[in-house]
DNA sequence: AAAGGTAGCGGAACAACGTTCCGGAAAAAG
DNA sequence: CTTTTTCCGGAACGTTGTTCCGCTACCTTT
């Protein structure tokens, strides 16, 4: 790989991950390839789909996302460790404008980043449930994969304008977890 | 109003309520203006913006949805209406694909539809909830609009493209109602 | 019934987007 | 230093939402 297109790489990263804490992922590919300094033709050489760009910024935070599960799973016990890393979780997505609209925006455009997502979060929550369970401390199981795409979704924006919502998506997440200890049945 | 003025609104309504359930709510204007056999200056006469259309053709089944409460209310005691209504919300926005993530896409353009949707579910959750809580079936309140918003956000697909999706919007909402009964402390 | 004024229509035109393409510049190899 | 290969820059294309204006045809008025 030749010197100037790894520099331009590692500009590109950089530049994305500015401009899309600042913008959303929405942000159009032309700012970005503008602040790395570089023509949009070279932006496509190294991510040919936009999404191939979206996740490669991303693949880091969810890395440090996993990473921090074994520090929380050796100072807590089981149930409280579940509940502190699902809200890690929760401060990792929420910073992260417009990423679960796109993920479940229809197409498979962005089905690579939701396939990583998986790969990496879904053994790190299943191992979590599996400690909660045996502990007594949860009634219910979910399916991990689910149960993350569910707290996605949640920390996101939504409802109207002047409604409160400041600590919504905590409030809302926070409901979620109360739900595994319930095992309440409910109407068909 | 013009007669061939009224006739066009009411052909743009109709196309874009069979549109949108085909293609979902980012089907292109000019789609909907060819299936209404108008161009889209017409379209745009009465519709300044994209999203009043969008909020023209869901008005009347928000209406709709509102308008099945008062029945369930009668059929069942407080903490199972408050369920089966919920269920019947996410039946609602179940088929609008894409409309939650309009929803909260960031910007003031999709506002006045959040708006409505607020307005006209907000009073009719706070009875059901008000009447649960009254009679002791669940233990914990919350505000209406956070309610709806996060429930909305939970009926769309996400998650990785080879996990189950099969009814996972309905299990992560029940688990949300599980949440109401259970009042467990979690850790901050 | 005819005629005029005006509400309203159609679609070309514009800006911004994601994506493609290729002539030429610059780095690596000999 | 020359050759070869890699890679860059930005013009160009197709599709989006939105605007604009000349002309149609509807309603009113006589």
């Amino acid at each position: 790989m030749r010197a100037d297109a790894r520099q331009n790489l590692d500009s590109l990263l950089e530049a994305a991950k500015t401009v899309f804490s600042e913008s959303g992922v929405d942000a159009p590919v032309r700012a970005i390839a503008e602040r790395a300094g570089v023509g949009v033709g070279t932006l496509y050489r190294h991510f040919p789909l936009r999404s191939d760009l979206i996740s490669a910024v991303f693949r880091r935070e969810i890395d440090a996302c996993v990473d921090a599960a074994p520090d929380i799973e050796a100072a807590y016990p089981a149930g409280e460790a579940l509940d502190r890393w699902i809200i890690r979780y929760t401060e990792f997505v929420a910073t992260k404008r417009g990423l679960a609209a796109a993920l479940h925006s229809g197409g498979t455009t962005y089905e690579p980043l939701a396939e990583y997502f998986s790969m990496r979060l879904t053994p790190t929550l299943r191992r979590l449930l599996d400690a909660a369970l045996a502990s007594g401390e949860i009634a219910d199981d979910v399916d991990p994969a689910e149960f993350l795409g569910a707290v996605a979704n949640l920390c996101h924006a939504g409802g109207p304008p002047g409604s409160v919502s400041e600590g919504r998506a905590e409030r809302m997440v926070r409901l979620l977890l109360a739900g595994l200890r319930g095992g309440t049945e409910l109407p068909v």
